[in-house]
DNA sequence: TTAATCACCTGAGGGC
DNA sequence: TGCCCTCAGGTGATTA
């Protein structure tokens, strides 16, 4: 399940096949992802060429000549540069097809992944425009975290994962980044301490830099683009782990459902 | 403005 | 073996 890592992955593994490399064909199998793929793609981008891939949030940016392709892999999507000979797959929906033989193809099993189409600047699209700062940059920090989370009454957890204030923390690394940090999953975002804050913040920093150097997480679906699996649910310490001991003190690990998703943590580590 | 809930979708896994 | 049910999860839309 795509997290940032995942797509930072994904972008790191498919722009040196694509970047400067001109389209062929686009092929629409399926069109029915989160929102419809756009009609006419092909006409729009066929022999044009691939200037950058970049990534915002886990929305993968591909700027062509005619204008920008916003991926987002949902929950269960993966990207992976194939020969265009390749058997197509059941959940392989979209694919852009390149000059020299290979080609770009999206599966997406669950659907819940998007491919959008801009002409414009894809950071002024509505999806983008009001997302919070990139969790491994400058701009967020322990004073920011602080300074959003006052009066807010949700809990640290839910607040975290809210793009708004930071983008690409999904539920696995909102568990470990707690766990890291000490701090129980429950709080009220309101009632962090700046040294909390402070903790918070770098231990999401350290999750998410850790995952991108390990090629990201495995659970179920993802696979990174050359069709291997992330390694880093291997030094996962609370997520689905529930029931086996934590690591620093032997107590069990507690899994409660917050805002709908689970949530894995120490009772005793985390307070 | 904030918080909570719903909806989308399919595969995996458990129970019978 | 097959059927049914539940769960998982990212995020925009809707409701309170």
């Amino acid at each position: 399940m795509p997290e940032l890592p995942e797509v930072e992955t994904t972008c790191r593994g498919i722009a040196p096949h694509i970047e400067n490399n001109t389209i062929t064909k686009i092929i629409v199998r399926n069109r029915n992802l989160r929102w419809p793929i756009p009609i006419g793609l092909n006409s729009k981008l066929k022999n044009k060429k691939i200037f950058s891939v970049t990534r915002r949030a886990k929305y993968l940016l591909i700027e062509a000549e005619a204008g920008t392709l916003i991926i987002h892999l949902g929950m269960s999507g993966s990207l992976r540069i194939l020969p265009t000979a390749e058997v197509v797959e059941k959940h392989d929906h979209f694919e852009i097809q390149f000059k020299d033989g290979i080609c770009l193809r999206l599966r997406d099993p669950r659907r819940f992944g998007s491919v959008l189409f801009v002409k414009a600047d894809p950071l002024n699209h509505k999806l983008l425009i009001n997302l919070g700062p990139e969790p491994l940059s400058d701009e967020f920090n322990a004073a920011l975290l602080f300074e959003k989370s006052r009066k807010r009454k949700t809990t640290i957890k839910q607040f975290i994962m809210d793009a708004k204030i930071v983008v690409g923390v999904g539920n696995i690394y909102a568990s470990e980044a707690l766990f890291l940090s000490k701090i129980h999953p429950k709080r009220l975002a309101g009632k962090l301490t700046k040294e909390q804050s402070k903790s918070l913040s770098k231990a999401i920093k350290n999750i998410l830099k850790q995952a991108i150097k390990q090629g990201g997480t495995t659970l179920k679906d993802f696979t990174s683009s050359d069709g291997k699996p992330g390694y880093f649910s291997q030094k996962l310490k609370v997520y689905n782990r529930a029931g086996e001991p934590c690591l620093n003190c032997d107590k069990p690990i507690k899994q409660i459902t917050l805002g709908q998703r689970s949530t894995f943590y120490c009772t005793h580590c985390q307070t």
